[in-house]
DNA sequence: AGCATGATGTGAGGATCGTTCACGTTCTGC
DNA sequence: GCAGAACGTGAACGATCCTCACATCATGCT
């Protein structure tokens, strides 16, 4: 799995960045996407903003992505990428160790890379039914099963329901406490290892 | 815990119905927002919109809600205690039994009560900081402590995070079938009720 | 009944936002 | 150095949220 999987066909009816000029204004897009998500929230987020913000105007903003969804979806494909990334250095034999480093991981994430908490936990995740960003779980989900499958062997949706389970204490823990409140993100650790021992054991 | 407890003070600055007429014209304005929400979702839902199916006036709107969003507060509001209402019949000596019986009276009213779906996993809820929608789950998760009592004594976050844990696979469960992926349904017991079983058994 | 007061109802219009488009500028390959 | 493609721009259009000045209805009091 590297990570060239994750640049899918460009669903979007615009341009591409062929040269770098554009594609380095791109990347300021979602640098400044991702600020102005940190700063006020998906309500807050204007196209217009992004594009003062990244010191550009608003048509290039709609030539390389048709509405501004597709900027909030290229923004958490980025971000995501970048987690995944950091995710494929998690190699463990113990597989309760590696779920205890993969939500630090996320949790170290969340606090540093802008806007990431607010597409995660946000709010508006753009749930299109067919390959949205709720996908990014799989991944996570198949990693986690790559990291364990060493260990044990489960089926897939349990894997995926784990890492479920276990986004869904997290977001109560980023809800509490904007950097992730210690003792919930604990209990997201024995949460998740707790439902995976269950299926061991049965 | 009676119906009385989810009449906050109203936040709104607007004015609240006094008139048997004016009562039952809010009560269609949220009908109608409901409607509208199972139809276009919540990107669809425009106050125009709820205005034109409710046949009333945009002002009328918002004559008793100060904006959008405290529409879509109240019309969450109303449901979850319709909901509650019936969630306080569950009673039984098996917390097991109580668990499945939770989680199916929550897929059934997914499906019966307008815009109760989109309302719970379509997206976006306003999540204030403050007591927003998701304080819901707390309430279920009382109620559960209350059925769950008499044969065991569990923490109040274990309880909190069982319910949160319902509702991440119940999610799913949604976002896959739009009248609850069946087999995703079962596993939602079952992971609440391991999960559960965990705390018991440590 | 008649009147006063407040609750209720209305919809055109201001403000903001997403998006488009016709035009001007810069790069790339030949 | 030239043609064509890629790139960049911002005024303007339509949709949307929300306000406000005004009209109508209900209730209580004399």
């Amino acid at each position: 799995m590297t990570a060239t999987e994750f640049v899918h066909v460009q669903r979007s009816t615009r341009r591409q960045p062929v040269q770098k000029r554009s594609a380095a204004r791109v990347q300021r897009m979602l640098d400044a996407a991702a600020m102005l998500l940190d700063e006020a929230g998906h309500e807050g987020l204007t196209t217009s903003g992004i594009a003062a913000r990244a010191e550009v105007s608003v048509g290039s903003l709609y030539q390389f992505f048709p509405d501004k969804h597709a900027v909030v979806e290229a923004l958490a494909r980025r971000s995501f990428e970048r987690f995944s990334s950091q995710l494929q250095t998690v190699t463990t034999q113990d597989w309760r160790a590696a779920v205890d480093s993969i939500i630090d991981l996320y949790v170290a994430f969340s606090r540093e890379e802008p806007g990431f908490l607010v597409l995660s936990f946000g709010g508006p995740v753009g749930l299109h039914p067919l390959d949205p960003l709720s996908v990014n779980n799989v991944v996570v989900a198949r990693t986690l099963g790559g990291v364990v499958q060493a260990s044990l062997d489960l089926p897939p949706l349990v894997l995926r329901l784990a890492v479920e389970v276990g986004d869904a204490v997290l977001a109560l823990a980023f809800q509490t406490d904007r950097r992730g409140d210690p003792e919930l993100v604990e209990e997201a650790k024995t949460a998740v290892k707790s439902y995976l021992a269950a299926h061991l054991n049965p």
